[in-house]
DNA sequence: TACAAATATGCAAACATTATAATATTTGAA
DNA sequence: TTCAAATATTATAATGTTTGCATATTTGTA
């Protein structure tokens, strides 16, 4: 493999990558669940919740303990929360450039169409 | 859509999940780059580079503007970095767990192998 | 056995990546 | 002004892959 190391990052935030994986994390704030709250919470199939589980489980993002007969999860490391609120604090700086953006279903202009011509500054010298 | 602004972060967290778009953004930490600087730092396809900064544009990640004949690139919002320096902590947190499964190339036991097997905690009633 | 959860399987679809080729923009020279 | 070079972007297509999900089965516990 061409760069390990980042490679690993990449699916790190790929885990991150899926709605249902953000809701899981940020129900799992408010402290450890049970896969049955977690299903009753995100009102998909519970296979599909322990699918999600075992993605953010194959990266290290939570753990899970056996209780009786439920399994509970929890985050690994606080830093997860942080993370999340770090990209919560960029998602809200550019909430107007967002909203737009969900309005128009994420059409983008060309880059040339954005990119006002300017001309390079001269050079006082050479 | 089901949940607009989650899938929109979850597309954010996409954009991210490439190791060449994270390290183009590790090297746009210290400061604009031409798409020049940053193919010769990337070495790879000059289209891939132009195709990836694609992808962190129209999320709002990297902005372009021209100069002359060349396009610099800079990141929106210095919180990326602050993003990424979390992310950062996080690994270094975790950094044996990562190491052993790099080398064992993400090979996980399955879940009940790691679980174990705790009684639950005896109700004092009922 | 019944309950809770995970896993196996199979499939469709969406997605992502990359390579190649074509196109656009600016600049400077003829 | 016309052309060519330099710089980048975009279109296309082929591919490959993951991915997400549903269904069914299995595992572990009480």
């Amino acid at each position: 493999m061409r760069d390990p190391i980042r490679q690993f990052k990449a699916e790190f935030f790929r885990a991150l990558g899926h709605p249902a994986r953000l809701k899981l994390l940020e129900f799992l704030q408010s402290g450890e669940k049970s896969v049955t709250e977690l299903q009753a919470h995100l009102e998909i199939e519970p296979s599909a919740v322990s699918q999600h589980l075992a993605v953010l489980r194959s990266k290290n993002i939570v753990e899970a303990r056996r209780e009786g007969t439920s399994v509970l999860y929890s985050v690994r490391d606080p830093q997860i929360f942080e993370l999340l609120a770090v990209a919560r604090r960029i998602f809200n700086n550019h909430l107007i450039d967002t909203q737009a953006m969900l309005k128009q279903a994420s059409r983008e202009p060309r880059l040339e169409a954005r990119l006002k011509t300017k001309r390079a500054p001269q050079r006082t010298t050479r």
